[in-house]
DNA sequence: GTCTATAATTTGATAGAC
DNA sequence: GTCTATCAAATTATAGAC
């Protein structure tokens, strides 16, 4: 791997464990083995690479839910698909970690991938949802908008529950309690 | 306001605003108005002095929620004025912004206070459903737990998607998404 | 109890040799 | 492009006078 790209990968990895704020240049130099002078020319300093690892994330983020998403399967059975992906749950959600971080959203440059792809994949629910209204899957009462924002919602939040415990479990309850409202009635 | 009190008070607001990694105890003595000499006679260090105002945060949310939870109204009543009292939604969580920090989840210590308001919060809810269960207001299909899980992580997502889009529309649209998928049939 | 002084380390970056 | 040297400020304390 390229210099540039072992330090991108480095500081994904410090910010998805730390944050932001709990993340410094020094740490990201011994975990990638670069040296100080490789990070200041590649990057212009600490926001710059952080800006860059951040879009990657989002990317892939983005990328791996549209995989589920857009596959097949009724509008139930992929929300399902995506609630009950496997996931890290102890490690939380590396693009929705940030929103608690101070500087991140004091910077409009890096808080714009993370609303982005919260965004995004609150859009793609959205229409999922209303598709499963149209077939009759889902109650006409159901806002697609709405709906699609407590999915997102719980799976932040289950990654809240889940890391406050120290337990997977309480992220699963959350998902299977969001499961039994969303359910078709036979 | 006694000095230890004022530290308190500071070291609150700042795990608020900046978290756990992003508090120093320089910037607690400024806000504060206590010296360094102070600090460190009243309170062993900075983890010391982070426990005592994560505990009173933790208090303080734990009474306040009650005060909702446990007043008038049917169970799905309570629920709904649970989800829609008013709250700083652009702030977030003061406790569950603090399972985002590393070094809280590191510290059996400093995560217990949190740990233990959100599992309240949960079986106080758990126990709210299961009423509204008995009475015919929430279908039998629904579990308390399941539901209760949901419902704390609902809230808990809503502050991450208001806060990465910077606007507290997402934690409103979380909030009336769930609602309707609660709603007792009339 | 509160204050100032001191200190070892880290932070985030620049300078300049190679 | 990469390296080491250097730097001013911040961090998290401890020491000891008052």
């Amino acid at each position: 791997m390229s210099t540039p790209e072992r330090l991108i990968e480095s500081t994904r990895e410090l910010l998805w464990e730390r944050g932001y704020v709990g993340t410094s240049p020094k740490a990201v130099l011994e975990r990638s083995g670069a040296g100080q002078g490789s990070m200041y020319h590649h990057f212009k300093g600490k926001q710059d690479l952080a800006l860059a690892a951040i879009r990657r994330t989002a990317e892939e983020m983005r990328a791996s839910a549209e995989g589920i998403l857009g596959g097949p399967g009724t509008p139930y059975e992929r929300v399902e698909a995506y609630l009950r992906r496997e996931r890290d749950v102890l490690r939380g959600c590396p693009i929705g970690r940030l929103t608690m971080d101070p500087e991140v959203i004091a910077s409009d440059d890096l808080r714009a991938p993370v609303d982005e792809t919260l965004d995004w994949l609150r859009e793609r629910l959205a229409g999922i949802v209303e598709e499963g209204r149209e077939q009759g899957e889902f109650p006409l009462s159901l806002d697609g908008e709405e709906t699609a924002a407590t999915i997102v919602a719980t799976v932040q939040g289950g990654y809240v529950l889940a890391r406050a415990s120290g337990s997977p479990a309480a992220f699963d309850a959350a998902v299977r309690g969001l499961l039994a409202l969303l359910r078709p009635a036979r």
